[in-house]
DNA sequence: ACAGAAATAAAAATGC
DNA sequence: GCATTTTTATTTCTGT
């Protein structure tokens, strides 16, 4: 007898799955520990979380306005 | 007997909070329609939403770095 | 000549929605005020939200089964 | 004169953190391609979320007991 | 350790 | 119905 494909399909699924999760957790290791050196030498987490979700911003901000510039140029038939 | 105080508690609670749900949907249709009204008169909804979603993330670009200018501040004892 | 109306139109649009959109939060944050109200008389936040969702389920199902009635008695000239 | 080493220091650290997250998003889009593909080929998606899931908390269980048995096994000399 | 705040993930709703 | 946006739920982080 053959082995339940649909099964095996789904299994494979999964696996794949949680193989990139487990790479997700590495990297957030690795952010952690960065968070921490960081902190060793004296800057302040908080501060430079700041920094960078402000920066995170104001890429966004720059993307929406080229969205937005797209938007234009479609109007007027560019 | 008197009623039972907890219960007629919740029921509180929750027609407090089926009064506001109401109220946001009820906002929510006075923003569809002036969605309609701008389309109405030739305005591109798309366009005009994404003008809109630009101007709050200007807004809270500058929270952000009012929020990092007082993390400085009292960095330095302000 | 005067101003270009289109453009002062296009702003009064954006003015209103977002007016109507400070509204929005305004209440949304009346009721997380209200959610923090009852969690700190020992309610089950996350249960009374439950309640919520399953009274609304309740209230359409209710406001459909009065539409099909309309339907049936204008099917039957009523 | 050479660079403000500190600065030039915060600078490396933002820098090692923004490229990390970089990475993170990449695979989270991984993950998010892994789950279209698989609602492409009929599975239900918010159901493979849940059996991932709980695969977690079953991992997570057999860790800690093996900890459990490490621990015991210490202290009888093991 | 725990409360409150922030980030991430998941689910639901909305618009096309 | 599909895809994007919004809302909700869960998890993580930080300061007390």
């Amino acid at each position: 007898m053959t082995t339940n494909m649909s099964s095996g399909r789904l299994q494979d699924f999964i696996n794949r799955i949680e193989k990139v999760e487990d790479e997700l957790s590495g990297i957030k290791n690795d952010r952690k520990d960065i968070y921490l050196e960081l902190k060793g030498e004296g800057y302040d987490v908080k501060t430079v979380r700041k920094i960078v979700r402000l920066r995170k911003i104001d890429a966004l901000t720059r993307q929406q306005e080229e969205e937005l510039l797209d938007l234009y140029k479609a109007q007027v038939g560019l």
